[in-house]
DNA sequence: TGCATGTTTCGCTAAATAGCGAAACGTAGT
DNA sequence: ACTACGTTTCGCTATTTAGCGAAACATGCA
């Protein structure tokens, strides 16, 4: 029932939730398609139990979904907005440009 | 000389500095224009000291700037995707759908 | 120069986070 | 039911972060 309640804190949330660079690997990782744990374990080269705790956190944000399918969890972006805005953030060339041509148009 | 060495770390710079509730309350403050520091104590709600450490956090990671003028220091947004971005985090019931027309066109 | 005001840095404490290894849990197959 | 494998939870320690108040620093004006 915190729906509107804390819309700052719940945005805080997705971007403290990616504010973690092998959080953040995973997410690219995730850019490319739906993963299992196995490939996230290996994108950020890190322990199992490490990436698993960095994906329910990602999951707790709303940034990412789980589906279990056989055996394995299927992880994917539940946030598409957040591949294009990590997008932008990675050509630091369009930082200063006060255009969002890398985000959308710029209305 | 960390350009592309730490484009993962650099853009997790950005979503920790958003990643917290004061910080990006300031942010959106910004969102509506530039402020100098006592604009944004109000809006974060905290005292100086702690206002001005979240303004330099938000510096470092080239989220805004900031500008000496007379005897006030004026922020504003260095990183207008920040805007979009957050208009769409803040419309939770865009997040499912898997478009972007939050942030941006589809393609 | 000296005062008043706006802003940042310093020192501190409580709380949160990252990482690991071991153990627990769940599902597929025998 | 048992085994094997994939995934998550638990217990732990070191590091980072949030917040404050006091002090330092900078600027405009007299």
């Amino acid at each position: 029932m915190r729906s509107q309640r804390t819309a700052i804190q719940d945005a805080a949330e997705v971007f403290k939730a990616l504010g973690n660079p092998a959080r953040l690997r995973m997410v690219r990782e995730l850019s490319d398609g739906e993963k299992c744990v196995c490939d996230l374990v290996a994108a950020a080269g890190l322990g199992w139990s490490t990436v698993s705790r960095h994906l329910s956190i990602l999951r707790a944000a709303g940034v990412v979904m789980d589906e279990k399918r056989g055996k394995q969890v299927i992880y994917q972006l539940a946030l598409p907005c957040v591949s294009r805005f990590l997008a932008c953030l990675e050509n630091p060339s369009l930082y200063p440009a006060m255009h969002s041509a890398c985000c959308g148009e710029d209305g």
